[in-house]
DNA sequence: CCTGCGCATTGATCCAGGTCAATGCGCAGG
DNA sequence: CCTGCGCATTGACCTGGATCAATGCGCAGG
């Protein structure tokens, strides 16, 4: 797709009805794009906050440790706006789970010249609360929950986020490989099979090939979420 | 304290300069009061988000998981504002850690007024973001790391907050519980306590009594805290 | 200053999930 | 349709931290 087509589709997304076109040029002006292929990086935030739009495809934003080890802190599907903070006491890339196109500006531009438009920043803020959000309930299924509790749950969020119906269940097509489910949830991806496994075998879910899985029973995941007021 | 003192106190910090008497009529006209002893939860935001500020002491923000675990989200100080979520597939409780009072308001008024206030969302802004980077430093923590490099970051980010100077070292009077520290840090105070031991008979902290710890080698705790570019 | 309650520490054992090691199999490229 | 590479699965074993169980000790209340 072409830039102006790409900027088409952040500014009917995140600007509010209304932006004034001195504002749309504005954002125009400091807009970078990227496209990626899966598994890239489709730029570099070393230096300074980065603010992404996933014009189209989805991303993994992954935090970098000491040895090697990687944890996803969050993904991204179109239309998802990142913040991907500077290198700090981790580094953190954002990555292209599929093909993808961005549309991206410096952190401190973006603020900037969010704050000309009335509604922008509300706009904003609502997201980076839902973001927290999500952060806050990744925090609890990390700090708390064993691996069957934390791959159900990741499963249910998913279906919120990118599950179709079809046929009696739920189907899921996942953009991320096991490892990148893995390193989201803090396991390994031998874990991962082991409790996709157990899930198929209690009839909650069926794999098809390597991307699918079809929820059969969105209770009965809940049930083994580890929720409060569930079920034990 | 009085309620219009712990309000000033609430207006000096969050409210812009230069924010209108009448903005501060209305803030002042929804906010509600509340103060608790150690450990009571001072409100309940049950129903609805609720965006509390802490006007003095210290407090907690706890999710509720199955099984009677509890999973520490953040920490708070006086001056920071917490969004505190309605009950959902985890509930949510904001806790004192010492005594406190606090000033709060549902979040859908909060958000209402602070709409009126140029500037003031910008404030909000920053300080969710800031929320958000915290939480997905711990997500790295609790997804990524050991006992003992939980533990060091912990002692870490809580001298960037709480940390004073003292002949040589870093004196931390940490106003929580082993048990809120390893309920923050997903592990068991028996863990908490051996980790201590560890780092104590390292040299590079002194405990005193329940609460203070003195940090002797800040360099050397970074180390041991698994990040990116320290000396393995 | 004493005293006892409750948090913290320390020790012994267990087990969920990590690690190491094959093997299976989906899927892109021919 | 075939084929081989790389992800996914499955199995055997090991370990870090949980669990269970005393014991120590800081600190509030007398």
């Amino acid at each position: 797709m072409t830039f102006p087509d790409l900027f088409e589709r952040f500014s009917m997304t995140i600007l509010p009805l209304g932006t004034s076109d001195a504002t749309h040029l504005r954002f125009q002006a400091v807009a970078r794009y990227a496209s990626a292929r899966a598994g890239d990086a489709p730029f570099t935030g070393n230096g300074s906050d980065q603010i992404a739009f996933v014009a189209s495809g989805s991303t993994k934003l992954v935090a970098h440790a000491s040895g090697g080890r990687e944890q996803v802190v969050a993904f991204h599907f179109a239309g998802d706006l990142v913040s991907v903070p500077a290198r700090a006491a981790h580094a953190y890339t954002l990555c292209a789970l599929e093909d993808c196109e961005l549309i991206y500006f410096p952190a401190e531009e973006f603020y900037k010249l969010a704050r000309f438009e009335a509604g922008m920043v509300d706009e904003v803020l609502e997201r980076v609360m839902k973001a927290l959000a999500r952060c806050r309930e990744k925090t609890i299924t990390l700090g708390r929950k064993n691996a069957q509790e934390r791959l159900a749950n990741f499963l249910l969020t998913m279906d919120e986020r990118i599950g179709a119906d079809n046929d009696g269940g739920r189907l899921l097509d996942l953009p991320m490989s096991r490892r990148d489910v893995a390193d989201s949830l803090g396991l390994t991806i031998e874990t991962v099979s082991r409790q996709f496994g157990e899930l198929r075998d209690a009839g909650l879910l069926e794999t098809m090939g390597r991307s699918k899985v079809m929820l059969l029973d969105l209770q009965g995941l809940a049930a083994r979420a580890g929720h409060l007021f569930e079920p034990a």
